[in-house]
DNA sequence: ACCTGAACACCGTTCAAGT
DNA sequence: ACCTGAACACCGTTCAAGT
């Protein structure tokens, strides 16, 4: 009750779109992103859920907005987003990668949020004229450095992409779904699956995005655009 | 009317769950993936929302039978799913691909379908154990194979995962918005745009996902892959 | 066996109204 | 300037009922 007594007492602290948009991280990171509905973050802020279009035009602001809060929270983990000079261009581009990469672990709905934007958030388009920027400092054409960014695809924000993200129901039923099959039908996979390790779930964000197939992709990539540039 | 004198006077041909899927893909083709709901594909159907769940538990069981419609329709089109012999594993895994990739061409709502399963369908793990099927009997490892699918991604099943789909709305006024933030705060991009050209939209899946792009980024990859295998 | 009508829960959102 | 209440449109879905 002490605690509480500055919010009943005096009046309430009005509400802004960065409170808003803070909440609406803060909910997604407790609660998963599906969570994250008008009236449940309203609930969250103690207020109606009709007071939040008087912050945010509407849902697809309200989102945008926390990809753009994650965006920002790279552009600090990188203590800024200029192309930095006298390092060599992979050394640099691994490094912001990764750096993404281990922001997105502590937001691991921010992958799944980001792909159903259709509308490139500010700081976004900043990290990526810094990558760009990165390779053609490092001798890129722009053609290739064009290329580059569509084949690092998600891998340029730190995730891999998976094409099936099994929820928990899922996951058991497959098993034996897929086991029962697999005996004949798919040989090739049931062999695989016997020798196939993951790294501990710290650094993973999906059902097989670890750290080291992360890195094993990311760094085919590089070197592959390293033969390029010739 | 003489067409349909059929349906008027016999008892109309009952549903079965091949039709509605069929009907499902029919509407997505026409109408985009979000005119699917169980009201309009009833319609389509002539009979009312409700009467869909006797063939289909619910809404998810709907998309993943699309899902597996589509992949099986790449089955059809690689003429099965054979390991092929006396073939190498870099043209056989290339032309499978790019099979793949023409069926998803004319139905170009699937790559977004697909991303949004929990649930492998059946015709998709057959899809992939040929793949790996392929790469092991060239001579990789499990865990070189594994590591292949992983890093090909999306580009298993043909197309380039984009990061963001712009909407048609949205691209108008991204333009202005961006133009006016680049002029300084993103040299770099400002400069690609002035540079790069995609092909023809035949060929396209997306924003940038085109034939030569598509294909440079796999070609990296198989390179990639091949110096790994040894 | 196959289909329907009415109803429910839960969305995002509008609009006129309150302080 | 900031917040609210009632209402609307549109989802997926349940259940008891019709033929």
């Amino acid at each position: 009750m002490a605690t509480k007594t500055d919010s009943s007492t005096q009046p309430r602290i009005p509400l802004t779109k960065d409170r808003v948009l803070g909440a609406a991280v803060v909910l997604a990171d407790a609660s998963g992103i599906e969570s994250v509905t008008m009236r449940k973050l309203a609930g969250e802020l103690g207020v109606e859920a009709m007071s939040l279009y008087y912050h945010v035009a509407n849902k697809e602001e309200l989102l945008d907005g926390m990809v753009d809060a994650i965006v920002s929270e790279i552009e600090q983990a990188c203590g800024g987003f200029a192309v930095p000079e006298r390092v060599d261009w992979k050394t640099a581009l691994r490094n912001r990668i990764l750096t993404a990469r281990a922001v997105m672990l502590r937001h691991p709905w921010a992958p799944g949020l980001l792909e159903t934007r259709t509308t490139l958030s500010p700081a976004m388009v900043r990290y990526f004229d810094t990558l760009l920027g990165i390779m053609v400092e490092g001798g890129f054409s722009y053609d290739l450095g064009h290329h580059a960014m569509h084949t690092l695809g998600s891998r340029a924000l730190g995730f891999n992409q998976e094409l099936f993200v099994p929820d928990n129901d899922s996951q058991e039923e497959q098993g034996d779904e897929m086991l029962a099959q697999m005996a004949e039908q798919v040989p090739y996979l049931m062999g695989m699956m016997q020798e196939i390790v993951h790294d501990d779930p710290d650094s993973t964000l999906g059902w097989c995005d670890d750290q080291s197939e992360f890195e094993f992709g990311l760094d085919l990539i590089l070197d592959g655009l390293e033969q390029r540039r010739g």
